[in-house]
RNA sequence: GCGGACGUAGUUCAGUUGGUUAGAACGCCGGCCUGUCACGCCGGAGGUCGCGGGUUCAAGUCCCGUCGUUCGCGCCA
C-alpha cells in the first residue's frame, strides 16, 4: 500500500465497505466520548469520519491529537447504521475503523479556527495565510480561481491563440500609474520597471508576426490600494493582427459568454448571461444615459438631459438657470412609482448628494396631475408636461435633478442613478450578468488641473479617422477625436479595456505631438516599438481582462484579497513573508544606492527624553 | 496626502449615565462520557481594555495626541 493514502477523504462510499484503506489529512474536528473517539479527517477533497473505540490501543494516544494535526490512518471501511448516517457528508454512509495510525505532523494551538468560520480579522488571516487557506471557503474560492484560469486558457487555445511569457524586468510602459522599480547592479543608477501591463511586448509580438497572442499576465502598479485594487494583479492579455474592432468583439464574446455560463452558478445561484453580440454603447451615450463609462445595466433607470426645459423662459429656477448660462447642463433621473415614499426618502437622497459635494438633489414628484416638491413651483404646468413627456413618466413617479458643468453633472447623475435605484429597492435585476461594450472613447481629455489636453486612456490607440483626424486648428478640437478604444463592462464592473492600436509611426508621432510630447521623448521612452513600426507593422489590436475581478464576480466577493491565495494587506505589506523589508548594507553597496529616508517624526515623548538626557 | 469606521482574552464580540473583582461564545488545559458529526456535562487557566497624555474622588467608558487595521477620496484602467 502507498506510504500515505489509498484514497482521498471524499472518496469512500458504501461500495468500499469491507476494504482496508489508508487515509491522510488534517484533524478537522474531534468528538471524544471517552471510550469512543470520532475524528473528522480532512483533505482538500473532503471529509471522512474515522472512529477509534475502546478496544483500540490507539485511543489514549489519539485523544491527545489537537485540531490540525496531520495524521495517517489505516483501517477498515464499515457501513454506518441507518440511524447514524450523516446526510450532509458525501462519505456519510461509511466510516473508517482505525487499526493503525501515525502522526505525520503535530500542530501547535492555532490562532483562529479552520474547521469553522470564526470571522478572524484580515490581518491575522494574512499573517497565517496558510491556515486561512485551509478553510473550506478559501479552498473553494482558490479552486474556482484556478478553474477559471484553466477554462480561459482552454478557450483561448481553442481559438488558435498562442500563450506567451513576457519579461518581468523591463521598462516603464504607457499605463500612467507609478512603476515599481528594480535597481540594476550592472548599471549603476539605472532601474528596471515591473510591467504595469505587457502592452508593448504584445504589440511587438504582433509586429513579429505571431498574429494571435494571449497571456495570463502579472501586472504591477504602485498606486494606493482599494478593496478591488492590488499592487500585483493578473490580466488575461490578448492581442490580434489584421483585425478590426468587430473582430475583437466577435472573438472575445464567446470566450466571456462561455466562461460566465460555465461558472455562473459558482455562488449556488444560477445566473443568466448576456448572449452575444453584447450591446455596444458609445462612450458619449453611456455618460449621458448612465453617467458612467461602466454602467450597471441591471439598473433600469436612464438619465435624460433636460437642460432645454430649465432653459425655457417660463421656468424661473435661478439656481439652475445661472449654471446653464455658464455652460452647465441639467440631468434628470426618473424615480418610478415612489408615491408611497415618505419625505424621509427624498431628504435621505438630498443628504446623500450633499455628502457627494453637490448643493443637493432637487426633485419634482407627480401626483393627481400636479408636480410637487421644493422646485415644482418654479416650473409651470406646461414645462412640467414637457418634462413628463420627455422622460416618459407620469403620476406616481418622481424625477431628480443634477445641475452642473457637463462632466460633473454626468458623473453625479450616474452616482444618483445607482443611489436612487438602491433607495427605491427591488429595481435592480437579480441573477444576471449583464454585459456591454463601451465604444468610441475619446482619444484625449482635458486635464482639469493644468487646463491642457492630454491622452485620456491608452496613448497607443488608433484615432478614428486616422491621421487626418488629428489635423485641428485649435487644441480643444482634439477633445472631439474618438479612438478605436473600448471597454467591456459587466454589472457595473469594468472587466476589460482594449483598443485597435496605432501601427503607423507617423500617426503616433502626430498623436503625441498634438499634446506637446516631442518626438525625442517618444523615441526615448518607446523607441523600440517606434522603430519596430518602421519595419512593417501589421494593423493590430486587443484587450486585457482583469482576471481577479472576474473571479470576484463569480464568488460575489467584494474584496480582491479573498480570491488570491497570497496577497498583501492594504498597505502593500506581506506580513507572512515580511516584505517589503530593509536591504542589507552590502546589497545596497552593490547597487550603488544610498538611502535618503524621511526624517522620523519627533514625538513629545522623544523630546522629553532628550531634555532629561 | 485627506476623511469615516474600528481597536477589550488566542479568535469573534458584549461592556448601560464614568462607579464593586472587565464578561460571553468558540478555542486552550484538567476531569467525566461507547454513536457523535457545531457531541454533551463539570471545573480551570487566560486581559498592558492598542500606546501616551489629560479631565475626574473614580476612565474600557469623556477629551487630546499617536500607532495599527479597514473602507473610501485623491491617485490608478
Amino acid at each position: 500500500m502507498h506510504d500515505y493514502r489509498s484514497h482521498k477523504c471524499a472518496e469512500l462510499r458504501k461500495a468500499n465497505v469491507g476494504e482496508t484503506v489508508k487515509l491522510s489529512g488534517w484533524v478537522n474536528r474531534k468528538r471524544d466520548h471517552g471510550g469512543l473517539l470520532f475524528i473528522d479527517l480532512r483533505d482538500t477533497y473532503g471529509i471522512t469520519q474515522i472512529v477509534i473505540d475502546s478496544d483500540s490501543p490507539l485511543l489514549s494516544e489519539a485523544e491527545k491529537w489537537r485540531n490540525e494535526y496531520v495524521i495517517c490512518v489505516t483501517g477498515k471501511v464499515v457501513e454506518r447504521a441507518a440511524e447514524v448516517v450523516n446526510a450532509k457528508l458525501p462519505t456519510g454512509e461509511i466510516e473508517v475503523r482505525v487499526e493503525a495510525a501515525e502522526v505525520l505532523s503535530e500542530a501547535a494551538v492555532i490562532p483562529f479556527q479552520v474547521a469553522e468560520d470564526d470571522n478572524a480579522g484580515e490581518d491575522v488571516r494574512l499573517r497565517y495565510r496558510y491556515l486561512d487557506l485551509r478553510r473550506d471557503a478559501m479552498q473553494k474560492k482558490i479552486r474556482l480561481r484556478n478553474n477559471v484560469i484553466a477554462s480561459v486558457r482552454r478557450r483561448m487555445w481553442e481559438q488558435d491563440f498562442q500563450e506567451f511569457n513576457t519579461p518581468i524586468l523591463t521598462a516603464s510602459s504607457p499605463e500612467g500609474a507609478r512603476d515599481f522599480l528594480v535597481p540594476s547592479r550592472l548599471h549603476p543608477g539605472k532601474f528596471y520597471a515591473l510591467p504595469q501591463a505587457p502592452q508593448q511586448f504584445k504589440q511587438l509580438l504582433m509586429m513579429s508576426g505571431f498574429d494571435r497572442y494571449f497571456q495570463v499576465a502579472p501586472c504591477f502598479r504602485d498606486e494606493d490600494s482599494r478593496a478591488d485594487r492590488l499592487a500585483e494583479f493578473y490580466q488575461l492579455d490578448v492581442e490580434m493582427s489584421f483585425i478590426t474592432e468587430e473582430d475583437v468583439y466577435n472573438t472575445m464574446e464567446p470566450v466571456l459568454q462561455g466562461l460566465f455560463e460555465e461558472f455562473a452558478d459558482a455562488t449556488g445561484e444560477k445566473r443568466a448571461v448576456t448572449q452575444a453580440p453584447f450591446p455596444r454603447i458609445p462612450y458619449d451615450e453611456a455618460m449621458l444615459k448612465y453617467g458612467s463609462d461602466k454602467p450597471d445595466l441591471r439598473n433600469p433607470l436612464e438619465i435624460v438631459d433636460v437642460t432645454d426645459i430649465f432653459a425655457r423662459d417660463d421656468v424661473e429656477f435661478r439656481a439652475f438657470k445661472s449654471v446653464i448660462e455658464g455652460g452647465g447642463v441639467v440631468r434628470a433621473i426618473p424615480a418610478p412609482k415612489i408615491s408611497e415614499k415618505s419625505r424621509k426618502f427624498f431628504d435621505g437622497l438630498n443628504d446623500w448628494a450633499r455628502g457627494e459635494g453637490a448643493p443637493g438633489l432637487g426633485y419634482i414628484k407627480f401626483a393627481d396631475g400636479e408636480g410637487a416638491g421644493p422646485i415644482a413651483k418654479f416650473v409651470p404646468a406646461e414645462a412640467q408636461d414637457a418634462l413628463k413627456a420627455k422622460m416618459g413618466i407620469g403620476d406616481g413617479d418622481a424625477v431628480f435633478f443634477v445641475c452642473d458643468k457637463e462632466g460633473a453633472a454626468a458623473k453625479l447623475a450616474g452616482k444618483a442613478r445607482d443611489k436612487i435605484c438602491e433607495a427605491i429597492g427591488g429595481l435592480l435585476e437579480q441573477g444576471v450578468y449583464k454585459f456591454c461594450w463601451i465604444v468610441d472613447y475619446p482619444l484625449y481629455e482635458l486635464n482639469e488641473e493644468t487646463g491642457k489636453v492630454d491622452f485620456s486612456h491608452n496613448p497607443f490607440s488608433m484615432p478614428q479617422g486616422g491621421e487626418a483626424a488629428l489635423d485641428v486648428d485649435d487644441e480643444l478640437e482634439l477633445l472631439n477625436v474618438k479612438a478605436h478604444q473600448y471597454d467591456c463592462v459587466c454589472n457595473g464592473y469594468e472587466l476589460c479595456s482594449g483598443a485597435i492600436r496605432n501601427h503607423k509611426p507617423e500617426i503616433m508621432i502626430k498623436a503625441f505631438g498634438a499634446v506637446g510630447y516631442d518626438q525625442s521623448v517618444l523615441e526615448e521612452k518607446f523607441g523600440g516599438m517606434l522603430s519596430a513600426m518602421r519595419y512593417g507593422a501589421p494593423p493590430h489590436g486587443g484587450c486585457a481582462f482583469g482576471i481577479d475581478r472576474i473571479v470576484m464576480l463569480f464568488c460575489d466577493e467584494p474584496n480582491l484579497r479573498e480570491v488570491n491565495a497570497f496577497v498583501m494587506n492594504g498597505q502593500f505589506e506581506d506580513t507572512l513573508m515580511n516584505a517589503p523589508s530593509a536591504a542589507e548594507e552590502p546589497q545596497l553597496k552593490d547597487l550603488h544606492i544610498k538611502l535618503n529616508l524621511p526624517k522620523p517624526k519627533i514625538t513629545e515623548a522623544d523630546s522629553a527624553e532628550a531634555k532629561t538626557a
